[in-house]
DNA sequence: CGCCACTGCTGAATCGAATCAGCCGCATCA
DNA sequence: TGATGCGGCTGATTCGATTCAGCAGTGGCG
């Protein structure tokens, strides 16, 4: 057994007595086209089998300029805390259509974004998918014109390219009507996202704004600032000290929701009991709290998987998909039975 | 502007006047030892320049068996909360040695796992990365036996495999100086970790151990749980309840420590003025909690870049390689001006 | 003057599969 | 009986690079 010259094609066809042409027919599926006879079909995959081949992917590929292989590039999608499970579904769905996954992160950088873009169409990759670690617009990079791509939690105005995006502004209805279920209709918004092209800011927003409308009621306050944990705590610290009295809060993510959940704490508020709290994600995160987080959740495996499919489905016409985003119930808001 | 055929090799060597052969000499950088003409050599570089060049690496792997390509396999590393980083480590790392990620996730599936190394292999991979989620022992799996390999957050004892790790062990005598320090050497561990082949709590806790001993005192007990938040809390709040009265704390991760945060509050202790904590992963949520919780970081963006590195690198003589482990601090110590 | 070494380059083979164009033998049909 | 068609297979070419072996031309040397 020492280190033997790897099989090939051709000794596939020397063992099955035939021609490495047939064996090639034979391989692609192409037998029944060919009218390759049943017995030379089965001495040649008896053949494959007891050899152990497996087909050389350089040289397949030279010939026929495609690789099994899709190109994933994304600005942080690796790196972030959450999300990085897009990654996880777009491996999976690639395996099934038998791919593999060819990956970049760009950390945001266009100059590396471009190079990685031109390494992956030099490979032939059989597409790209652009994902984008915040949902948001944006302008196609240039070097995925032209090419077969589909972006992921991005879109890119006025182009013709296919997109796979979470529901948000769904994501927003579904929030909100959690706390309407809740008896609550006095309800407070924190985290209005100031950063421009966002998208999933101003959509979860408009989700809250038409499901209270729906019911009759409004938004009672939006409070502005970032997303993370500091500026919850923060904005929310600095609401209740101006006076905010709080019966339903909705925080734009999880994080935020953590600060929040501080800054009631620190001032006294119980949650649930005093005040209703949900935000969206749906991240380990929200498991984490004490009580644990009713939160709205981002599909992100499934986000990966469908862009992953979309980009090999040759059917596929493009434009945007959503997915729906469902409430993983924690104990943030307080039982309906309360309603008094 | 028509969809125009590929520029090729022969094109460039056209356009320069050159034979295809010299016109690859001097692209493969072998001008001075072909005794190419720098004359020669400029003309191609202006053809290539001109003509918008881009080898085929299809053709170039066929001939060359190397596809500058490296193949990163894990069991969870992607949909992690923790340590997706890694990938952005051998991503980048992977790009500064003109190499790209292939990246393939099994879940844990041997199976699939199995299949993803084929896969890889398959497309001739020059290397491949073998990540776990969690440090640990593995045996080498069979895939990668003769392959060109580095494992990456774990070892194969007994193996002449090349392994990449984090020095918990250092992580941990940095964590008992940091207590040792503010004047605390009344110290409990949580999380002794009953998982088999884990390698990161034993390690952590022979190197609190060991700094102890060397300050002449000794760990005053260990709580044996698993490193979620919830198991955190229930451990910490169990311990105080039989009357454990807390002064110096080591957490196993920062979960952990979340869930004693939770317990050390609700029974009414404040980190760090009664308490101080310090805890091991420097992860995004040490820095989320209040007060922020110190902790000994794990560096893995350098672990994954240094296991792409060891890959490419052919001088590397394998065994492991351990990264010091930095302490992250935050404000869950006491100052030690506060001895006495 | 003839032999050799060296400079600067090129022709042709090669990597391992996919695929086009046909070939042989036999049955069918007029 | 010769033309036609079809079933079942194969030889030769191609994909686009890398690389081995070698070929002209020139100058040095004995």
């Amino acid at each position: 057994m020492k280190t033997r010259r790897r099989v090939m094609l051709s000794d596939v066809a020397a063992e099955a007595g035939v021609s490495a042409t047939t064996a090639s027919y034979i391989l692609n599926g192409r037998a029944d086209e060919m009218r390759i006879s049943p017995a030379t079909v089965a001495k040649v995959q008896a053949a494959v089998a007891s050899l152990g081949y497996r087909p050389n992917r350089s040289a397949r590929s030279l010939r026929t300029r495609r690789t099994a292989t899709v190109g994933l590039i994304s600005d942080q999608i690796a790196g972030a805390q959450y999300g990085s499970s897009m990654l996880t579904g777009a491996s999976l769905a690639a395996r099934e259509l038998d791919h593999l996954v060819v990956m970049g992160e760009s950390g945001g950088d266009p100059d590396l974004e471009r190079l990685l873009i031109e390494e992956m169409l030099d490979r032939e990759v059989d597409g790209v998918v652009y994902a984008t670690r915040t949902a948001r617009a944006i302008s196609l990079p240039a070097g995925l014109r032209g090419v077969r791509a589909v972006l992921l939690n991005c879109e890119a105005p006025g182009e013709q390219v296919a997109s796979v995006m979470p529901d948000d502004e769904g994501g927003g209805r579904a929030a909100a009507r959690v706390l309407l279920d809740a008896g609550i209709d006095d309800v407070w918004v924190i985290g209005e996202d100031p950063t421009p092209d966002a998208t999933a800011g101003p959509r979860r927003l408009a989700g809250v704004r038409a499901e209270l409308a729906a019911h009759g009621s409004a938004v009672a306050g939006v409070i502005a600032c970032d997303w993370t944990v500091e500026d919850g705590f923060e904005a929310t610290s600095a609401w209740l000290a101006a006076g905010g009295r709080p019966r339903g809060l909705v925080c734009m993510n999880d994080r935020l929701a953590m600060g929040a959940f501080q800054a009631l704490a620190e001032a006294g508020y119980r949650v649930p009991d005093d005040v209703s709290v949900v935000s969206f994600d749906g991240s380990a995160l929200a498991g984490w709290l004490r009580p644990v987080l009713t939160s709205v959740e981002l599909p992100f495996r499934e986000l990966g998987a469908l862009a992953v499919r979309r980009l090999l489905d040759v059917d596929d016409r493009g434009g945007t998909v959503s997915l729906p985003m469902a409430v993983r119930e924690g104990g943030s808001v307080r039982a309906s039975a309360e309603v008094g």
